[in-house]
DNA sequence: TTTGATGCAAATGTTTTGCATTGCA
DNA sequence: TGCAATGCAAAACATTTGCATCAAA
């Protein structure tokens, strides 16, 4: 829930950007969002907020724990709703889609190999980068 | 070998920078760079390459399949020489060093992964971030 | 009211590009 | 010589920061 509640319990006051970004989150279809993006659709809704404080809030929320950060191929920074379950990324080379999956074997070997060596892992990111040049594309056509 | 022929096999001239930074490559012990990692070591020995050929003959040579780039978390490109073998990274979130490894199992889920969804892989990448605050990391004190 | 949050603009760090000059082939 | 490659400076991005103003508690 995007309650003001919420925000306060992780020692933030509950203001008007921080409530649109988390609602924006839960709302949107589309789970992966970069900082320009979440931008551009506070600017579509008429919250008139600043690109800076969009990544200020992406930020606190990333480090909060709500949000969690990726970096795909593209360069930019996506955020998306952390929902407890880990999982890795498929990557639609051409149209940007993501499909989210989670492999239990992959995950034990990743502890292996780190183990192996005399680490720990404190984090891993598997992004997987498909062609959907093909109908099964769920995203054909769209940029 | 960094010979003047093997770049005109590419459809490379066999300019200075190009031919220093193949050297770099083949010669450093480190074997992830940053372009300017590359750009410093040329202005160190002498040769006086502009930072923005650099980053094009990095780019060129990624394309021709003589260097791999990666993104780790720290945000800039890196680059190794291609020998081949595909690998995946283990990173020290603290010093920066770097581990490859293989995995066949891994390799082999990620396959079934994207198959069972109807995509064909293009790339992939793997990067576990690992802490080196223990006595085991091989570069241990090292920023 | 008081402190933290915001908005704007300027700064930063990485990478790219325009263009005149240089240097392989 | 001729076209590709270079160097420099400026531009292009993504992201961060300084600071005066504003608003939640």
């Amino acid at each position: 829930m995007s309650s003001p509640e919420h925000l306060k319990t992780i020692g933030l006051k509950a203001t008007l950007p921080r409530l649109r970004i988390l609602e924006l989150f839960e709302k949107s279809p589309v789970r992966h969002l970069a900082a320009e993006d979440v931008y551009k659709k506070l600017v579509e809704e008429g919250t008139d907020s600043g690109l800076a404080t969009v990544y200020r809030v992406l930020t606190q929320f990333e480090q909060a724990g709500l949000l969690v950060r990726h970096h795909f191929e593209s360069g930019k920074a996506v955020y998306e709703l952390n929902q407890g379950s880990h999982h890795d990324h498929l990557v639609c080379l051409q149209c940007g889609h993501v499909e989210e999956f989670y492999d239990a074997e992959i995950e034990k070997r990743q502890e292996k190999v780190a183990e192996e060596r005399g680490f720990r892992i404190n984090d891993h990111s598997l992004h997987i980068y498909v062609d959907c040049t093909k109908p099964a594309c769920p995203r054909k056509g769209n940029p």
